[in-house]
DNA sequence: TCTATGATCGTA
DNA sequence: ACGATCATAGAG
């Protein structure tokens, strides 16, 4: 698949942890203004719909998490902790309800202008990307973001072929949740040093 | 209305 | 270990 290619509508329409695995690997691009900044997925999690207890849609469609429950392909970005935005991947059909949390990226492209927004010297750094609200600061993903189109102009993910083989895929306990522990739908790159703190990044 | 609680991060 | 800081959901 060549450069500048999103991933089609039918990589979302699948099992929510078949396209967390596959995600992995795959380049998260991002415009703003005149800004592309772009990161290799290297941390990710599922989340699968009603039947999951650490889904936000748990417990059924609400205001907050409708875009959770449209058509996969879209982002679904939430508030929380009172200061913090997280993006995640909506996946399956309409009414399914589950989502790829993008915890970390490895950086690829526009450094510069992701080191600005995070407020860090712009020397290659491990701390840019490397946590599912540090890379919404750095990508300047937050609320008017929510339900953004992946197969648009403004976000999408592509495939560059940084082919991740799945021996070297990690499959871990979620992060941050009280129920669902487990399930182990955290998948990471092994060894990257790209990893979010909680999953012994930086 | 009122309250508890996060799919977090940075600093101590 | 803790403070920052607030939308959400459930209870009263």
């Amino acid at each position: 698949m060549s450069m500048d290619t999103p991933l089609p509508r039918s990589f979302y329409t699948r099992p929510v942890v078949t396209v967390a695995r596959q995600l992995l690997g795959k380049v998260l691009v991002r415009r703003y203004g005149r800004a592309l900044m772009a990161g290799m997925i290297v941390e990710v999690e599922a989340y699968n719909g009603a039947d999951d207890p650490a889904s936000h849609a748990f417990r059924g469609r609400t205001h907050r998490n409708d875009v959770m429950f449209r058509a996969g392909g879209i982002l679904y970005v939430y508030f929380t902790y009172g200061m913090h935005f997280c993006a995640n991947v909506v996946t399956g059909r309409e009414g399914t309800g589950s989502a790829v949390l993008l915890r970390a990226l490895a950086p690829l492209e526009g450094v510069r202008a992701m080191a600005r927004h995070r407020s860090l010297p712009a020397t290659p750094d491990n701390a840019l990307l490397s946590g599912p609200a540090k890379l919404c600061q750095a990508m300047k993903i937050g609320r008017e973001e929510n339900g953004t189109d992946l197969c648009g102009e403004r976000i999408w993910i592509e495939d560059r072929g940084l082919t991740v083989p799945p021996r070297t895929i990690i499959a871990l306990p979620r992060i941050g949740i009280t129920r669902g522990k487990e399930k182990q739908w955290r998948f990471c790159v092994a060894g990257s040093r790209y990893l979010s703190r909680r999953a012994g990044g930086s």
